[in-house]
RNA sequence: GGCUCUAUCGUCUAAUGGUUAGGACACGGCCCUCUCAAGGCCGGAAUAGGGGUUCGAAUCCCCUUAGAGUCACCA
């Protein structure tokens, strides 16, 4: 048959070859060792943890080595869009501080010299690259309906055959000139279909970067690379773009390793390069005993905006994929304590291959030690931040006095052993409840181990002494001075010796006083709390305290 | 079902033929302490099962079991 007349018979309308192409997009130059990787999502809504993961995974190569990273929209399937979905992914990206140094940057903005960027606008490219493989004899239209590829289907299942479209069963293989062009004038859709030169006895092997030598049996399947409307399909609009855009290393989800003899396929028939691969494992959750991977549709915190709303310190979800994806990361983050992740050198060997769990509870750990490390001020602008966006009120009473929100959140903060308590800034409002009169909660939690008595009396004595201005000794002396004054111990150590002796202890007193000004038996640091809370304030409580009483 | 991958404390994992199988999170106890948090110390907790190879196996091989992925004109 002749290929050149069958390629313009069923790609009229394509007329540059793939050597234009490469013109007009040149090798890169890179230094040694530079990696080129991208992140290639498709528009089908908010980005997914499992996502960012990836394209974080993918930035880090690239970036620790000198290379670029470049951001490509896969949006073959219309069917499956979603509005705004590239708006979605950028905003997840820029969020958590991947930098995007090619391709889409904003919904209709690209960046760099080897695009377009989005699928949808290179529809000549493939065809070129489709036309290539038609002249070569190596891509034939298929004309055969979804019903007779069901029926294919079924008489292989039956038969326990691999079932595809492939070898006696790839009927379209063997078409002459003359039919096509007859099926091609009567207008009949059809799929451009790669004519597979595999043999399933022979094994193609490839080199992934997690998992190492990979061996599979050889595709031998006339995989569909161009659908009925010209749209390439994943596996051969893959192929040209990572080609074209002069990818190095292709990092992708693990649901791709069955199809890499497809991949390298293509690549060996196209004549070209392939790249390096590397599979990572998905990210889990734990479902009744078993886990799956994390899902979109059940799983709330499967959306990176999950954390941005619950207020996780973006640092914090970051160190936590770093984390999970070496297990070395913490090891770094002992030895270097203020050092940014990305100063941390991921290593593609010492990633796991297979898929862990997603843990809240160790996200919270490492968002508190995130938190911890904090200066008050920039607690204060993370917070407000995060409010701004989330919690109306809370914004409105971190910003009305800032100097007393900063000195709020610098209760217990120094460097050397940082107070440990909020995980997100969600919490941030219930943490300091009691700093606001507008939410801290009305009612008093008394405490058990002491009288109503005893607990006015030590309100009363308490207004007496007090003086906004003493320093945290002094103050605290004063709580001793007026325990012995009415018969409770001055240390704890002496009631816990002789507890007979006593009707209490120090520690009661500031209790009592705790629960007078905040309302709750635990707090910060108190001698902070009634300076940070002013005179006014304090003196009111401890009044409407003994009113309670 | 075919193909591919995986299997170490509850969880994430370290130990690439020789370790009392290590760490982190979580959990429990003690200490410190005006409460809480933090911190310090201590503790319980694992090589899926069965066969080999070897002086020696978590590590290599085989089988079993379990889990994951994939087998579209979806990516």
């Amino acid at each position: 048959m002749d290929y050149e007349k069958l390629a313009d018979l069923i790609l009229p309308e394509i007329d540059k070859t793939i050597e234009d192409y490469e013109a007009i997009y040149p090798k890169r130059e890179l230094k040694e060792g530079a990696v080129v990787t991208r992140f290639a999502p498709s528009p089908t809504g908010f980005l997914h943890i499992g996502g960012l993961f990836s394209a974080l995974i993918s930035e880090r190569t690239a970036h620790q080595s000198g290379g670029k990273f470049i951001l490509r929209i896969e949006d073959t399937d219309k069917k499956r869009e979603v509005e705004n979905g590239i708006e979605k992914i950028l905003e997840g990206l820029c969020e958590f501080g991947i930098k995007i140094d090619e391709g889409v940057v904003a919904e209709d903005e690209e960046i760099g010299n080897y695009g377009p960027y989005t699928q949808s606008k290179r529809g000549a490219i493939y065809g070129a690259f489709a036309k290539e493989l038609v002249k070569k004899g190596l891509a034939y239209p298929c004309f055969c309906t979804e019903e007779e590829i069901a029926g294919i289907r079924q008489n292989q299942e039956s038969q326990k055959l691999l079932p595809g479209y492939y070898g006696e069963f790839a009927k379209c293989r063997n078409l002459s000139y003359e039919q096509i062009e007859e099926n091609v004038k009567k207008g009949m859709p059809f799929v451009l279909r790669l004519k597979s030169p595999g043999n399933a006895e022979r094994k193609v092997s490839f080199k992934d970067g997690i998992r190492g030598k990979i061996e599979m049996p050889e595709n031998i399947v006339d995989v569909v690379i161009l659908k009925s409307d010209k749209i390439p399909t994943y596996h051969f609009a893959h192929v040209v773009d990572d080609y074209l855009m002069g990818t190095t290393y292709v990092i992708r989800g693990d649901e791709w390793i069955s199809s890499v003899p497809i991949h390298l396929q293509l690549f060996y028939c196209l004549g070209l390069k392939p790249p390096k691969y590397a599979h990572i494992a998905p990210i889990m959750k734990e479902d009744g005993g078993g886990k799956r991977k994390i899902s979109k549709r059940k799983d709330p915190e499967a959306a990176v905006s999950f954390y941005t709303e619950e207020g996780f310190p973006v640092d914090g979800v970051m160190e936590y994929l770093l984390n999970l994806a070496n297990y070395n990361f913490e090891d770094f983050k002992r030895a270097n304590k203020n050092a940014h992740w990305t100063e941390f050198k991921l290593e593609m060997s010492k990633m796991s291959n297979s898929g862990g769990l997603f843990d809240m509870v160790k996200l919270n750990d490492i968002c508190k030690n995130v938190i911890a490390s904090m200066t008050k001020e920039k607690v204060y602008e993370k917070a407000v931040e995060w409010a701004k966006m989330f919690d109306e009120e809370l914004y409105g009473l971190l910003t009305r006095d800032k100097a007393y929100s900063t000195e709020m959140f610098g209760f217990d903060r120094n460097p050397e052993k940082p107070r440990k308590d909020i995980a997100k800034w969600s919490q941030v409002r219930e943490s300091f409840s009691y700093m606001f009169d507008e939410i801290k909660q009305n009612g008093f939690e008394y405490p058990e181990n002491i009288d109503k008595a005893d607990m006015k009396v030590i309100a009363q004595k308490y207004k007496e002494i007090y003086d906004e201005n003493d320093d945290k000794d002094s103050w605290f002396n004063k709580f001793k001075d007026l325990a012995v004054q009415i018969g409770f111990a001055r240390e704890v150590k002496e009631y816990k010796a002789n507890p007979e002796n006593y009707k209490g202890h120090v520690g009661d007193i500031s209790s009592v006083i705790r629960v007078a000004v905040t309302g709750r038996m635990k707090s910060p640091d108190l001698h902070g709390v009634l300076k940070t809370l002013g005179k006014e304030k304090v003196l009111k409580r401890i009044d409407e305290f003994i009113e309670s009483l």
